[in-house]
DNA sequence: TCTGGGGTCCTAGGACCC
DNA sequence: TCTGGGGTCCTAGGACCC
């Protein structure tokens, strides 16, 4: 084959989970499972369960209580954040020493952009750099465009290498649940389901106007698309610039005194407030969430007469929309978000 | 076993304007 | 005189992802 443009989806194996037993090597072997503050019989969920913990049928997502009754022998470890900030932004580092163009869409994700006639030797490039560099495993998906190159991503874990492109994309992807797709989670399976529509193959054929008249003139033709393996063939190394910052926590036992409720989101919105001095632009919107002790939420927000990275005015609207919440039931978490201007 | 935290994008309905 | 048709902006909710 020519050379042509390729697509790698890099993927670090376990990555929370990698961490924490690089730095306690002691670990290795041993299930661990990363959330939370570290503690099971608290309200958290599992960020990352290493291989060995996910055999009791632990996994991301799950709370931590069950985690500990599935496998009660686990090691649980807090969730530490600015460690597995460090540890990307030094593999990301690794990856741009090679010749690609890097574009970076999470802590242990990467889209790479190529132009090679043996995309499976670099892929293995990939692989034996960022071993070297930072003594962590990764999967590499190789395709012709965002989507494939992610998806198969999922048959080359662990610790391996996978092509999916237009040429094997039938038969790798035709038979499987709709829910295979990346942007296709369980609430749209769930409603394609309801349209006789549960392989890809059948989301592949179904009417783009009947799906659009289900799930909107944007998305209904989009899912098909996805079916048919159609994506961004372009990766691009500009910087990710953030649209809002937001700070959220659950409770560990649910709020019912309103002025606690106040004080509580008044801290929140600090935070929020330096963050977005940290980012040196202004706010133009506050948004405060407020999730009712049965897992009902809502969200009101307030926008700010002017847009401002100043303190005061950011608290007093995420009082006010607060206040524009007339429930008096208890309340399980409170989250405050600043938006920035747009464009 | 009750279900984290930090984000993005799309949709639908109402307001408002011509 | 109960009366229309768009277009755009704003807001809240829904869905998804890592």
């Amino acid at each position: 084959m020519s050379e042509q443009d390729w697509v790698l989806h890099v993927d670090l194996d376990q990555f929370i989970a990698a961490v924490e037993v690089a730095r306690r090597p002691e670990l290795r072997g041993r299930p661990v499972v990363v959330g939370g503050a570290g503690d099971p019989d608290q309200r958290a969920v599992v960020a990352t369960a290493s291989y060995e913990a996910r055999e009791f049928g632990v996994h991301s997502g799950m709370p931590l209580r069950l985690a500990k009754k599935r496998c009660p022998d686990a090691v649980f470890l807090p969730s530490d954040a600015p460690a597995y900030e460090e540890v990307s932004a030094h593999v990301m580092d690794v990856l741009r020493e090679l010749p690609v163009v890097v574009e970076v869409i999470g802590w242990d994700e990467a889209f790479l952009g190529a132009r090679t006639d043996d995309p499976e030797a670099l892929a293995d490039t990939v692989r034996r750099a960022v071993k070297a560099g930072t003594g962590l495993e990764c999967s590499v998906g190789v395709g012709d465009n965002k989507l494939r190159a992610k998806l198969a991503t999922g048959f080359a874990k662990p610790a391996g290498v996978y092509r999916l492109t237009r040429d094997n994309w039938v038969e790798v992807m035709a038979g499987k649940p709709v829910s295979a797709l990346w942007g296709v989670g369980p609430r749209t399976a769930a409603k394609l389901a309801s349209l006789d529509i549960r392989t890809v193959a059948e989301l592949a054929r179904a009417d783009p106007a009947e799906l659009a008249a289900r799930f909107g003139p944007a998305m209904g033709p989009h899912f098909r698309q996805l079916a048919l393996g159609a994506g961004d063939p372009v990766v691009t190394a500009t910087p990710w610039v953030a649209k809002s910052r937001s700070r959220e926590t659950t409770f560990q036992q649910d709020l019912t005194d309103p002025a606690e409720i106040r004080d509580q989101v008044r801290a929140l919105a600090r935070r929020v407030v330096e963050d977005v001095r940290a980012e040196g632009r202004p706010a133009a919107r506050v948004v405060v969430k407020v999730r009712f002790a049965p897992f009902f939420t809502a969200t009101r927000g307030v926008a700010l007469e002017v847009p401002t990275m100043d303190g005061k005015p950011i608290e007093d609207a995420a009082l006010a929309a607060l206040a524009r919440f007339d429930d008096a039931r208890a309340v399980r978490l409170l989250g405050v978000r600043a938006e920035f201007t747009g464009g």
